[in-house]
DNA sequence: TTTTTTTCTTTACGCGCGAAAACTTTTACG
DNA sequence: CGTAAAAGTTTTCGCGCGTAAAGAAAAAAA
């Protein structure tokens, strides 16, 4: 079996004894053909392996079965998760995910709309890089084609925008945190490539404002992607130099608190719930590798599982009605709390 | 500028002044045309940001300008790593990276071949799952594509194989770690998904026997790649169960030994190197998140740079060329020891 | 059985480009 | 300045498929 070689369509439909044009319909859909016809087809298919040319296919149609999904680092753990999670979604719905890494540089994010836009995808899902963005770029290419953001929320940028909800995530882990011990300081990046970011300072600031106690904002200088090494080192500064008014730390997200940790393991600061225990952290995301630090990160979790699908659906449901989005839904998930032994 | 509109070459060809079949030489090749031409081209260039369409380029190329590269699990932050950097020299030797992953299952893995096999690829960079790979079907896939198999060697899977040299890294760390201290016992999965850790258990044992030890091999349970877990629920077992025959653990890789040092931090025994700690602790790949363990991971890196640069080149001589290699030439690079804190 | 509807076949065109052949123009060089 | 080589132009063909129209055949309904 499959010794047969075929070159094209016309060969195959021969092989059939089916038309070339049935055959192109088989292939779009095929339930659109009679069951005797289709069976014909999937009898010839068995003994040859044809596949239609996918060049050809996508220069004629106008709507091609590709999809984009772009992410701002995928070498960071959290979207290399949320990524596959979407990608799979993706394949179910019938589609050809084109996975793109922005490597953390608006260039490539630029270069990357770019390429999705030459192969014409029926939809992209976009994580932006954020503040970095070149947001003209991210405009002018959301007009022309169809997409979803996600994970960072740009103005403007797309149909919908599925995200975290940064503020209800934020408020649970300070309501557990100043009901349990001492209300925390708040660890972050002066400059965070995430937009999210900025987020959560403000519901930390507005958090402490309400329960009537003084905030407390350590920024940490350094920029780029490279938050464990951002969150040690300027932790460690941190904690050498005093600055940290409180015995808990609230950090802005799980990859500086992973370097926070390190830092503080380093200094000797016992850090969890213990009485024997100086200080205790807590972070943002639920990052895979939160639940392997030392001590395990206490962290507020983003629901991933309901992101990715609402991401795809939200995608899906556009493509199918071929039509733009009369506004902007922003639909935003609550974030569950993820109690483990660092606070 | 950038108001008029071009559909096709034929257009762009008649507002920069050039025929048509140099503009397809331009597009080509940019160098192939005189300079005073070029020039032309790329006015008008300016002022209608036109570009060839790539279905119809493809489709007419026997060659496409396509280079797939396929991982096994893109979430495991070690292949993120590696294939980001051989993405970017993709990309810089003008060819588009086509990013898969096989998410840890062999199903996607043949999927990913066949995905790639539609779009004709100039060629493809292959990490295969390895043990659980369906032979048959890669080996199917490299007679057709040009393909370099990299990280992970399956025999007669594509022209060459690009790895880390397995032997030479585990006897350096084995140098070290018996130099300084007492002879380890190896921690390993019992059915590894890798088949690295194949010639690392081999490596252990013969560097034991020459070194006139006993090797004393522990052997995790669990399936797939959530190596973190594995580490961590078997390590404490083994710790628990007192099955460690010396304070010294060589780890078959960082993944592994990240679960067991949390394992070794929540049964309370301290991992170092001081007077005061009661274990040593080794990995091996130099997992990015190494750095950031508690204590910081001991480790043995790969040659990253050398195998992406390495695996890049080999499969651009192989496209340039035209031809099959005429023998299946294996690349190893050395590790390189990463002296941290924790052995 | 006849009529209606659905499905299939035949024929034809076009998508946007690569490639090749034959011819013309420009450049390089003695 | 003349000539060969290099580069560009024109023309034509074909890639493999989507798609549309018109008519034939098969299935469903009357």
């Amino acid at each position: 079996m499959e010794q047969i070689k075929i070159r094209n369509m016309e060969e195959f439909a021969a092989l059939s004894g089916v038309s070339r044009p049935t055959v192109s319909k088989y292939f779009n859909d095929r339930t659109s053909v009679r069951p005797a016809t289709r069976e014909k087809i999937e009898r010839a298919l068995e003994q040859c392996d044809y596949r239609p040319n996918i060049f050809a296919i996508n220069q004629n149609r106008k709507l091609t079965k590709n999809v984009g999904i772009v992410v701002p680092f995928l070498a960071d753990p959290f979207f290399a998760e949320i990524a596959r999670r979407i990608e799979m979604l993706v394949i179910e719905a019938g589609f050809r995910p084109i996975l793109l890494s922005s490597h953390g540089d608006p260039a490539y994010e630029v270069g990357n709309l770019e390429s999705l836009r030459s192969i014409k995808p029926a939809g992209v899902l976009l994580a932006p890089l954020g503040r970095a963005s070149d947001r003209a770029a991210i405009e002018r290419f959301c007009s022309d084609v169809p997409t979803v953001n996600f994970d960072a929320n740009i103005d403007g940028a797309g149909e919908a925008f599925i995200g975290h909800n940064n503020a209800q995530a934020t408020e649970i882990m300070m309501e557990y945190l100043t009901r349990t011990g001492e209300p925390p300081v708040f660890f972050e990046m002066r400059t965070p490539p995430n937009p999210n970011a900025n987020k959560r300072r403000s519901a930390y600031l507005e958090s402490m404002a309400r329960l009537g106690h003084t905030p407390h904002i350590i920024q940490a200088e350094g920029e780029g992607w490279e938050m464990e090494e951002i969150g040690f080192r300027e932790g460690r500064k941190a904690i050498a130099d005093k600055q940290i008014a409180s015995n808990t730390v609230f950090c802005s997200n799980d990859r500086l608190a992973i370097g926070f940790l390190a830092a503080a393991y380093e200094l000797g600061i016992k850090v969890g719930l213990g009485a024997q225990c100086a200080m205790r952290v807590a972070g943002h995301d639920n990052h895979p590798i939160a639940r392997f630090t030392c001590p395990t990160l206490t962290t507020v979790s983003h629901n991933y599982t309901a992101i990715a699908t609402n991401s795809v659906e939200t995608m899906m449901a556009l493509i199918e009605s071929g039509e733009r989005a009369a506004d902007r839904e922003i639909k935003l998930f609550d974030g569950e709390l993820i109690m483990r032994a660092s606070a």
